[in-house]
DNA sequence: ACAAAAGTGTTGTGCGTACACCCATGC
DNA sequence: GCATGGGTGTACGCACAACACTTTTGT
């Protein structure tokens, strides 16, 4: 390894930036898709509105803020974490010339800290009722919305956002949350059955219903085997019509 | 808008870093994917391989800073550019902390001024020998060869590679380099014309066969138009086999 | 016995795939 | 007239979409 220092003299002309990264940060509570937010406890905005966030120290990855981020906030370590985008109009914070690398994490609720969330004044807000956010932070929700729903159907990330035990009722609820419309319920088992990944622990979960629902759990070694033998997670649902010469004619 | 020196405070405490952005810089010449590379002209790794970048000034976004290079380099403004992923980390660049944020671009290699780019000691290489480039340069390649796989079968950007007017033969040796394998030549036709996006120009381009090959063009207009109302390009080739019960009884 | 949610199968159709021959022209 | 690349149509199979009734059990 080069001594930083040694080497530092030839960028020295160029302008140095802030660094912060925001999280959006979902989770689900069983019925509908939850966005934590926090009320921001520094100038500029105090008060007001706005992701979770922080700044890149310079020991210290972008990802690796984004985990220090959520695990002082949320108490959990190994969150699925992913990189949306890198934000950097000049002007999008009002205080300084700040680019933002924004990360969207699928959260478990019920395993995250109360008391940590609570002490940064964070709180869950439903994404259908979510408050205006400082900043370029609503622009940052509305991407990763997209992204989410890109990612359902090509990957399957969703078992994030579920306990690690769950019922195929709850999973087509989440998916119905994420894409806000309803599915066919033969269709949705069928294909999420079909990939072979669900485990049937043959064990009902009685709470929703007097009939009791099987629990299955995702069957994370096998999704890691298929993938490596060139086969790829692809639900076919939410599919957007093409254009066809006919479509229109 | 406020006054940035006055707010600027409030950040003092934390870490400013050096914030580039380098470019993936696709072009093609009518057989094979290129990628425009230099011989780095600055410390460390003078004379290196490397992607065409730049740091990032205090006035000017990443995006802006892109299309700067890009402008210097090339000659061409307005080029396709669109951000692919933030690299941070911390040991990336032997000469200090920098965060480089990729973006890759498409331009028509014939359009390009030759003499600027030659000025700057860049030059292309098919993307199949591409020597062996500095830092993480590599991954970034790797990344953005992905990521254009991606785009090409769900956004008609593969016409930024071409001249206004190409034939549809050019068109499937493109897709042929970009998925590194051959398509079959009715399929590929049906699913271009089906679309209803390419305009027969009813004019043949007698240059690569003897018969000729009709010129068509891409109608942007009718795309946007077609995408307003709810429809999307969507090519059915290349679909990677999905998980299945049966496929691995 | 009834309410409430879980679970299950079949059929049609449109799309994607596979595949081989004729066409136009320059030399 | 022949070599070269451009252009075209059909038949099959599968996968997706649509759709309604039975099961279980708590009250």
């Amino acid at each position: 390894m080069i001594k930083q220092s040694n080497q530092e003299k030839f960028y020295q002309e160029h302008d140095r930036h802030y660094v912060a990264v925001d999280c959006i940060i979902f989770g689900f509570d069983g019925n509908s898709l939850k966005l934590l937010i926090q009320k921001r406890k520094f100038e500029p905005e105090l008060n007001a509105f706005s992701l979770m966030g922080g700044f890149v120290k310079n020991e210290e990855s972008a990802m690796d803020a984004a985990n220090r981020i959520l695990l002082q906030l949320t108490g959990l370590a190994d969150v699925y974490l992913e990189q949306l985008y890198c934000f950097t109009n000049v002007n999008r914070d009002s205080a300084a010339r700040t680019i933002s690398i924004a990360y969207f994490a699928l959260i478990n609720i019920y395993q995250s800290n109360k008391l940590l969330v609570e002490n940064h004044g964070a709180f869950w807000v439903d994404l259908n009722h979510c408050p205006k956010l400082i900043f370029d932070h609503d622009a940052m929700v509305q991407l990763a919305l997209q992204r989410l729903r890109l990612k359902f159907i090509t990957e399957p990330i969703a078992f994030n956002l579920l306990s690690n035990e769950f019922t195929l009722p709850n999973l087509q609820i989440l998916y119905e949350a994420v894409y806000n419309r309803a599915f066919d319920k033969r269709l949705f088992r069928r294909c999420f059955l079909g990939t072979g990944l669900l485990i049937n622990l043959n064990v009902k979960d009685m709470s929703g219903s007097k009939k009791g629902a099987f629990l299955y759990q995702f069957d994370h070694a096998k999704y890691v085997q298929l993938y490596n033998i060139g086969l790829y997670f692809n639900l076919p649902i939410d599919k957007q019509p093409r254009m066809k010469v006919d479509k229109f004619k």
